[in-house]
DNA sequence: CGGGGTCTTGATCTCAATCAACCAATGTGG
DNA sequence: CCACATTGGTTGATTGAGATCAAGACCCCG
C-alpha cells in the first residue's frame, strides 16, 4: 500500500488491502470498481463529479465507513481523497450482507454527519474554520486532550467551508494571532492543537 | 390526521396514520417517540435542536423515508417540518426489519441527498434559490412539464440556502423579473412553474 | 377590528471575494 | 547538485454581494 504511482490522480489498481493513505492522495475515484472501507483514523473528503470538475459532497471521519454503496452497485458513487493521513481497512470485504441493525446505525450516523457538514457552511469565516477543526478532531467527545490536528490543504478547507483560499489563510493566521487557535509549523507540516480548539467552547 | 391543534408547535399525540400535512406544520419533534414515514409527495425540512434553537440539518423530498432512526432508537433524532404540503404514509410500521438491500439503497440515497443539499449553500444567491426549486420539484428527472411548485416560507428558503430573508425576497422577484422564473401569486399562494426552472439548465 | 407573523423595499455597512504579486517548498530532469 | 517548473501558501488593495437596520404593507386568525 504505497508502491503506487506518486501521482495522486493516476488511478492505480483498486486498493484491496488495509493501509495508510497520505494527505492529499486519492483513495478511490467515482465510477471505479472496489469495496467499502472503514476509516480507522484520519479524515476523508468525498466529491461528486459534476459539469465543472469535482464538487464537494461530504466528509468521513474516524470510525466511518466509506464506499458502502459498492455493496449495492459494485462501483463508487463519489471520489474519496484523504484530507489528512488516513488508515483504512476493508469493510465487509466478503460481501456478506451486514445486519439491518448495523445498516440502520450507519444511516443514522450519515444523517448526523450531514447536519455537521452543513453547519460548516454557515456563520462567519472564523466560526466555520474552527468548527471544521473541531469536527476533524472528533469534537468534544474525545477524552484525550491536546490532540494535534494535521491541517488539510487550504484549498480543501476552502471548498468545504465555501470560502476562498485567501480568506482561509487570513482566518487561520488571525485565529492563531488572537490565541483562539494554537498553530504550529508551516506548509505541509502545519498543525493546530485540539486543546485550544476545545477551549473556545465556553 | 388533522384534528390536531392548529398550533404548529404543540406536539400532539404522535401521528400513526397516513395523511396530509399542511405547509409549515411540524410533522414530529426531535426526541419524541414515533415511527418512520415515507414522503409520498411534498418536501420536508429536518432540524437539529441546538444551543440557539433549531438548526437546519437536512431535507427530504418525494420518495424519501424520514425518521428511520426510530427503528433503532425508538425516538426521532430531528424535528421534521413540511416545507410544502406533504402526503405521508407510515413506513415499516410493524417494525419488521427492512432488508439489507433496501437499507443500502436508502444509505446511498441519503448520501446523494447530502451532496445536493450541500450544493444549495454554494454559488450566488440566484443560483442557490434556483437550485433549491429544482431540487424540490425533483430536478430534471421528471417527465411532466410545467409542474407548479408551492413555495415554502421565505424564512425556510433563507435558512436552507444560508441567505437572509431579505436577500431571498429580492432574489425571487429578480429571477421573476428577468424571466428566469415564472412566479405567480403572493404570500402563501405563491408558486413558481417548474417548466421555467428547468428551462434555465442550458 | 386589532395584532402577530410574513413579505417587501430602501439605505447603509461589512465581510469576504477577487485580482495581483510574491515567497516557500517540493519535485523533475539534466 | 543545480536550474527550472509546479504547487501551495501569504499578503495587500480594491470591489461587490449580501447582511443588517429600518419602516411599511399585506395577510390571516381570533
Amino acid at each position: 500500500m504505497k508502491g503506487e504511482s506518486s501521482k495522486p490522480d493516476k488511478a492505480g489498481p483498486a486498493r484491496t488491502k488495509a493501509g495508510t493513505i497520505a494527505r492529499g492522495q486519492t483513495i478511490y475515484k467515482a465510477d471505479a470498481e472496489g469495496g467499502a472501507w472503514r476509516v480507522l483514523s484520519g479524515t476523508v473528503r468525498l466529491d461528486q463529479p459534476g459539469p465543472d470538475g469535482l464538487q464537494f459532497a461530504g466528509m468521513a471521519v474516524t470510525g466511518d465507513v466509506i464506499g458502502a454503496e459498492t455493496l449495492l452497485f459494485g462501483r463508487y458513487t463519489f471520489t474519496a481523497r484523504a484530507l489528512s493521513a488516513c488508515v483504512l481497512e476493508p469493510w465487509c470485504a466478503d460481501r456478506a450482507e451486514p445486519s439491518g441493525q448495523l445498516l440502520l446505525g450507519m444511516l443514522a450516523a450519515t444523517e448526523e454527519r450531514m447536519a455537521e457538514v452543513l453547519a460548516l457552511r454557515s456563520g462567519k469565516a472564523g466560526e466555520r474554520v474552527r468548527r471544521l477543526f473541531e469536527f476533524m478532531t472528533g469534537g468534544l467527545t474525545r477524552g484525550g486532550r491536546a490532540a494535534k490536528l494535521a491541517l488539510p490543504r487550504l484549498k480543501d478547507i476552502a471548498e468545504i467551508t465555501d470560502l476562498s483560499v485567501e480568506t482561509v489563510s487570513r482566518t487561520i493566521s488571525h485565529l492563531g494571532a488572537e490565541g483562539t487557535l494554537e498553530v504550529s509549523g508551516r506548509y505541509r507540516a502545519r498543525h493546530v492543537t485540539a486543546e485550544s480548539v476545545f477551549g473556545v467552547r465556553s
